[in-house]
DNA sequence: CTCTAATCGAGACGGTACGTCGCGTCTTACG
DNA sequence: CGTAAGACGCGACGTACCGTCTCGATTAGAG
């Protein structure tokens, strides 16, 4: 016999409901105003929640976009630093810009709608958390200043490209993030002058 | 966006003392808490000032940084800017450095203070608007993507300074930002590998 | 205005349980505080109980305090109302408060706990609608005016009487009743002065 | 010379229109509805004044009400009190109702709609600490029994007399509360059968 | 050294959004 | 079918700040 509560942590099909609606529309709504100034009443009537509802499941905005970013976040992040440390960091580069271009519609809105800031701020507590948890490699630049960095230039880069009308495909993306940001971060050199540009 | 009042010359002398006093509370409480977090009232009451007074001087919280930051953000603005164009970057860079250095308290609060974020993004709008009115030097990387890597890359450099308890000096800070953030930016390039560590 | 199920006749045992129940909480909780500000799921934890389980049965609190009061109150109603006609109405008193004395317990709660006020405006209602449909003897004052100041009398010094921590016998409230406000309410005349004390 | 402040208590003229519009808007809505069941928001749009006005001012309905009812209540109470022990205890019902005769209206109100249960309260708890600070002159009642039914009996008496079409002289009705409730209370005794019947 | 007008403090006001509470209904799964 | 458990829509609550406003009292700074 199993436990008296049938589906420990199955959860109820409403509040799958409630939850989904509540994220779909701070999604919408970030398209058009910043986090801060999106009431949470409207929240909840253009989700066709009650407004109570939402702070049954989340206490406050943030928290819901948390909800919806974490995991998008944490995974982002996973594939953020190695980008510092391995030895092929164009590849890992490219790993991120191919994450991201499957993600674009998600993304576009985290890093150019309303919540571009709280995200920035989010991805960058993130990285430093599971930065201090690495071994820390050899580097020219001390450990916290490369991943603000990094995290900084990728977040620029990536929010420069998602609001492009006509984006620049993953890999050449790829190749910017890894001569302009993620190169530089990792080993606090200038390229020397006088090579190829890029660009499409 | 300064005072309502169109040429705030021959300024009675309370009015420069309110102002003042205003100005002296937003600093202080910025080192404790965020921007946003500030009561308008709060701050007026620190300030010794009647609240309503506070609205006969500036619209908003913003406005009231934007008094306290606006030419130290010009300012910082027209060395910025340069460092990406200038044949001698490094140069440029010392400049750069030496000028924080020499205004260290206010912006040692402005960035790592409870206006961090809004100073980044004032910081960033108004170099885009002094950018596109520049003449754009040929570049690896397009222009807008390189004054938004240069920029977030400096601020958080310089915000990574000012927040140490035992500051580097000027001169290192400026290596560093000549070859982490603005070589790259300026040029689309990582350094190559195996060259001299950095530090202290 | 009792159950929803219309005539309550072969009861499932499970119901009779549950609002066994529930009268039981709600006398309980009486003691201690005003029908109004007892929450109806706390009554029905109280009872433990289901609070929906609360509703199947009773539309609102009132319902359940009438299921608990409505055959104690119509009891006491047919005794109120002969008081004010018959000839002898101090024997009439005495079958009343003889009545509230077999009954002591419950109607302490009802009358000097939570549900005193509504308990008052149940009897004053219920009162007047049986006054309406008796023949309506000859009388100084107005019928719906001595049936108020029986009734509210009546009510005054039930719960007088019930508040006292030694009571007196029912004889001789029966006979406070008598002349303080039975007799003056039924023939609108005061008592001339002079007579022998009353008390115990 | 005097104070500073030139009328040390002299309220702001605005204070007093916020008041005296939430006093009326409160005295038509009881009218209609209970106490209870006026939102206090609906109250405050319908005085044309903010809902946290109403909270600069009052920390509760009942509040408001007693802002209104208090003084009234207390000139009622002063009138009330010496009925029972005056000897002619007639004069002093007389002075009683044409008290309440002269505010008629606004006893109406307070006594006949939404707000009855409440006054009903207040009037008693007033009573009994105005009765408990005075020279307890001998009577066959117990004291705080014969408050508690002269109140009652008061109270109901007016209100039936306020919620009457076409009311009775308040003199007729001064003889009715003398016999009917002041007498009874104040002697303990019924009076005597057979004497002449009151009414218009 | 006045006089007068700008500036001030104090604080009431109409609003908007907040987060909480209790309501009565509805859904789900058990026994 | 009655139940426990509990999510839900609803709507009032009381609070916190907002930015505007009126009110006298003060205090420059021009005559």
């Amino acid at each position: 016999m199993r436990s008296p509560s049938p589906p420990p942590l199955a959860e109820d099909a409403r509040v799958a409901r409630s939850r989904e609606a509540l994220r779909a529309a701070l999604l919408e709504m970030l398209e058009r105003e910043p986090l801060e100034r999106i009431a949470i009443r409207d929240l909840a009537r253009r989700a066709g929640v009650g407004h109570a509802t939402f702070y049954r499941h989340y206490p406050t905005k943030e928290a819901l976009l948390d909800d919806i970013a974490a995991d998008e976040i944490r995974r982002l992040v996973s594939l953020t630093l190695p980008v510092l440390d391995r030895a092929d960091s164009r590849a890992a580069c490219a790993a991120l810009t191919r994450y991201v271009a499957g993600r674009w519609q998600l993304w576009r809105v985290l890093l150019t709608g309303g919540a571009a800031a709280a995200l920035k701020e989010e991805l960058l507590a993130i990285s430093r958390r599971v930065a201090a948890e690495r071994p820390r490699p050899a580097r020219d630049l001390p450990e916290d200043l490369a991943v603000a960095l990094a995290v900084a230039g990728i977040v620029e880069l990536l929010a420069w490209w998602l609001r492009q009308e006509d984006p620049w495909p993953a890999e050449q993306v790829a190749d910017l993030l890894d001569r302009a940001v993620v190169g530089p971060a990792a080993r606090g050199r200038a390229p020397p002058r006088g090579e190829a540009a890029v660009g499409p």
